[in-house]
DNA sequence: TGAAAATTTCAACAACTGTTGAAAAACACT
DNA sequence: AGTGTTTTTCAACAGTTGTTGAAATTTTCA
C-alpha cells in the first residue's frame, strides 16, 4: 500500500518537468502548450511560468535536469573501459560501448521516465533550431573526450575522420532515441524499436567496424 | 535579363509549396503558420487553404511532391549498380553508394531548392507523429528493394540484421540531412556539414564496413 | 504566535491560430 | 461578347496561445 503514490510526494515544480519532458519529447516545442502541460502535472496553468519563466526557458530546464546524471554515467564508464584495458588504450568498442550502454541501461529504468528524456535528445539533436546551441552547451565536452579516447584506439585516424564517424555514431544512436516505431512498420514486425538489446548489440560492433574502415591510414 | 525571373513564372500553388516546403523544414510542421507560409509565398492566407485544404494536407502535399522522383532517382542508380555487377549481385558499397548518391546531387542542385525538401526528410523520420505513417508510405517500398539487394549482397544475414543495419544508415543519413550545424560547431570549425562530398565518402564506406562486420553468417 | 517569504490560484490581457463564406477578379471556351 | 469555371481576395469567425498582475494560500523561521 506504500507503492504507487510517488507522484503525491513529488513537488509540483517536479511534476511539471515531468510531463514537459513527456510532451516535448512526444510533440516537440511547438506542438505542446503550457496548458497541456499543466494539465498533465494536474498543476495551474501560470505555475510553470512562475517556476520557469518563458516557455523556451522550461524547455532548457528540462533539457538540462538530466544532463549531468547522463553525462556522469558515460564518463563513469568511459573511465572503467580505459581502466580495464590498462596500460593499452580502449578499444574503439570499448569506447562505443561506454557511450552507448548507459543509454541501454537508462531506456530500461521503467520506474523512472528516462526514456522520455532520451526521446528528448533525439530530438533536439536534429532540430535546425535547438540542435546548435543546446546540443553544444549540454554535450560537446563529453563528447570531445569520447573522441579523444577514439583517436587513441585509432592512432592514424585525423581529427576530421573522427569526427564525421562520430557524425555517424550520433546520427544512427538519435533514430533510436526517437522511437518512431519506423523499423517496426518497415520491417513488417521483424525488429521492434523498444527491443533495446537487439539495437545495442547491433549498433555497437556496427559502429567500431565503420570507425576502423574509414580511420586506418591511408 | 531573362533569369532571375523563374519565380515570376511560377504558378501561386508552387510558390506556396516552395516556401512550405523550406519553413516546414527549418522550423517544423507546429513551428510554422499559414500566415507565415502565405506571407513567403507572397499569397493570401486563404489561398492556401483553397489548394491544399487543412494544414495537415498542405504537409502531405509537400512531402509527396518531390517523393517521385526522388525514388525513381534511386531506383535507377541501383538498377546501374547491379548491371554493372551483373552477374555478380552488386556490392554492399555499390547498394549504399546507389541509396546515398541520388542525395549528394539532389543537395547540391542550388537552383532547386532540393536541400529543404530532404531537411524535411529528416524532420519526418524523427518526428514520432508524422515518423511511422508519412515516411512508411512514402519510402518504404524503395526502402525494401534496397533492403533486398543488401541481402543479395550479404547471403549470410539474417532480415533483422539487415533491417537493424539499415536504421543505422538510415539515422546517420538523417542527421546529416537536417543540417542543424552541430558538427560545425563540435568539430570547432574542421568540419562542415554543407561539406555533401566529405560527407558520403565518408559515410559510404563506413556504412559498407558495419553491413560486412554484423551481417555476416556467425 | 506572528510576520515575512514563497507558493499557488484566479482572471484576464492582447495577439495569434486555422478555417470559412461570400465577393471579386481572371480565365477558358463557344 | 457572354457564358460558366477557376482562381484570388477580403473580412471575419471562434478558439487558443503565452504571459502577467493581483489576490489568496501555504510555508518558513525567529
Amino acid at each position: 500500500m506504500t507503492a504507487a503514490a510517488p507522484a503525491a510526494q513529488q513537488s509540483k515544480s517536479d511534476r511539471i518537468l515531468d510531463a514537459a519532458e513527456a510532451l516535448f519529447a512526444a510533440k516537440g516545442f511547438d506542438g505542446v502548450t503550457l496548458r497541456e502541460i499543466a494539465s498533465a502535472a494536474r498543476v495551474d496553468v501560470a505555475l510553470a511560468s512562475y517556476h520557469f519563466g518563458k516557455k523556451d526557458d522550461l524547455f532548457v530546464a528540462v533539457f538540462g535536469r538530466r544532463a549531468k546524471e547522463l553525462n556522469a554515467r558515460r564518463l563513469e564508464a568511459l573511465a572503467k573501459a580505459e581502466a580495464d584495458a590498462n596500460p593499452e588504450p580502449a578499444s574503439v568498442e570499448a569506447v562505443i560501448g561506454a557511450f552507448l550502454r548507459p543509454l541501454e541501461i537508462a531506456q530500461r529504468e521503467s520506474d523512472d521516465n528516462w526514456h522520455h528524456y532520451l526521446a528528448l535528445i533525439a530530438y533536439v539533436n536534429n532540430s535546425p533550431y535547438w540542435g546548435q546551441r543546446l546540443m553544444s552547451d549540454t554535450f560537446d565536452g563529453l563528447v570531445n573526450r569520447f573522441i579523444e579516447a577514439l583517436g587513441r584506439a585509432l592512432p592514424n585516424a585525423s581529427p576530421d575522420q573522427l569526427y564525421w564517424c562520430y557524425h555517424n555514431l550520433s546520427g544512427a544512436l538519435t533514430l533510436t532515441l526517437a522511437r518512431t516505431g519506423r523499423i517496426d512498420r518497415l520491417s513488417g514486425g521483424i525488429c521492434r524499436s523498444d527491443d533495446y538489446k537487439s539495437v545495442y548489440d547491433n549498433m555497437i560492433p556496427f559502429m567500431a567496424a565503420g570507425f576502423h574502415a574509414t580511420c586506418s591510414g591511408e
